[in-house]
DNA sequence: TAAAAGCCTACTAAATCAATAGATTATAAA
DNA sequence: TTTATAATCTATTGATTTAGTAGGCTTTTA
C-alpha cells in the first residue's frame, strides 16, 4: 500500500496540474482543498521541489508550481520518490535492488520470476498514468 | 513491498509443494533449509493452517503439509492472508475496501481509476502464480 | 511414559509512519 | 525601509507495524 505521504503527494500534484501555468499556488490552499495537514504537506512539496518536479517562490504571492508539464509527470516517478521501490521484493527491484539472502540461486528462483512480471506490468501502467492523463480521465468520468 | 513474513510464507509453501504427498515436514527442517527463524516460521505456518492451506500433525513424526494441491494455492491468496490488501490504496481494494477521506467524489477520481488498472493487472498475474507454476518455472530455469 | 513436535500467550526492540513545533530566510508591497 | 507573507530548515514526538523471542502447554507416538 502507498503511504499517506505518497497519496498526499499525488493529490497535491494533480491539484497543481489543474492550475498549471496559472502562477504559484500556496501550500495553505492545497492543504485546505485536498485535506492535507499543512506542515506535512510542506515537507512533501519540498521533496518534490528537490526532485525538480516543482518549483517554489517565497514571500507574498509565492507558492508552488509545476516545472514539468503535466504530461511529463507520472505516478511511477512520484511513488519511487516518496515510497521507494515499486517491486514487491528488493531482489526484483530495478531502482532499489538488494540481493535476496534466502535464495540459493537468484537466477532460478520461481518466486522472483513471478514477481518480475508483476513489476513490469505495474511499471507499465504507472508510467502511463501521467498527471495530464489523470485530469483527462477525471473530466471524462465527470461527464457521464 | 512484501513483509519478510510474507516472503517466508511463500518460501515455506514452495518448499512444502516440493514435498507434496510425502507426509509431514517438520518446522525445523523448513526453517533450516529456507533460512527462516524457527519461532517466526511457527507463527506463519499456524496462520496458513488456520486459512486451511496447510494441515499439521502433532507428536513424533509430525509436521506440516499442504491440504490443497500446489496448483490450487497462488500468491494472491498468500499475500492477502499475510500482508492484507494488494491494491495500492484502500479505496481501490476489493477485499479490504475503505473509503477515501480526501476524495470529494470517488466515482470521478482519476487516481483511483489508474490504480484500479494496476490492481487488476497485479491480481491477474498473482492469481496465475500457483505453487505448481513456481516449481515448474524453477525447473525450467535450472535446465538452461 | 517420555520424547518429539506443534500450539498458544505474552512480550519486546527497532523501524517506520504521520505528523507537530518553532525558529529562520526570502520576497513583495506599503 | 519596514512589515506582512510564505516558503525553508531542524528537531522532536506519539502511534503503529515489523520482526522477531521466551516459555510453558498440549497432543501424539514409539
Amino acid at each position: 500500500m502507498l503511504s499517506k505521504k505518497c497519496k498526499y503527494a499525488i493529490h497535491a500534484l494533480v491539484y497543481l496540474a489543474e492550475h498549471y501555468d496559472q502562477g504559484p499556488v500556496q501550500i495553505e490552499e492545497i492543504a485546505k482543498k485536498q485535506h492535507i495537514p499543512h506542515k506535512f504537506l510542506e515537507a512533501i512539496l519540498l521533496e518534490l521541489r528537490h526532485a525538480e518536479i516543482l518549483e517554489s517562490k517565497k514571500g507574498k504571492g509565492g507558492g508552488y508550481f509545476l516545472v514539468k508539464k503535466p504530461s511529463e509527470v507520472n505516478l511511477m516517478q512520484v511513488m519511487r520518490l516518496i515510497d521507494g521501490p515499486i517491486a514487491l521484493l528488493p531482489c526484483v527491484s530495478l531502482n532499489f535492488y538488494d540481493r535476496c539472502e534466502e535464495c540459493k540461486n537468484e537466477k532460478t528462483c520461481g518466486i522472483r520470476d513471478s514477481l518480475t512480471i508483476v513489476r513490469d506490468e505495474t511499471l507499465r501502467v504507472l508510467e502511463q498514468s501521467t498527471l495530464a492523463r489523470i485530469l483527462r480521465r477525471e473530466k471524462q468520468l465527470a461527464q457521464k
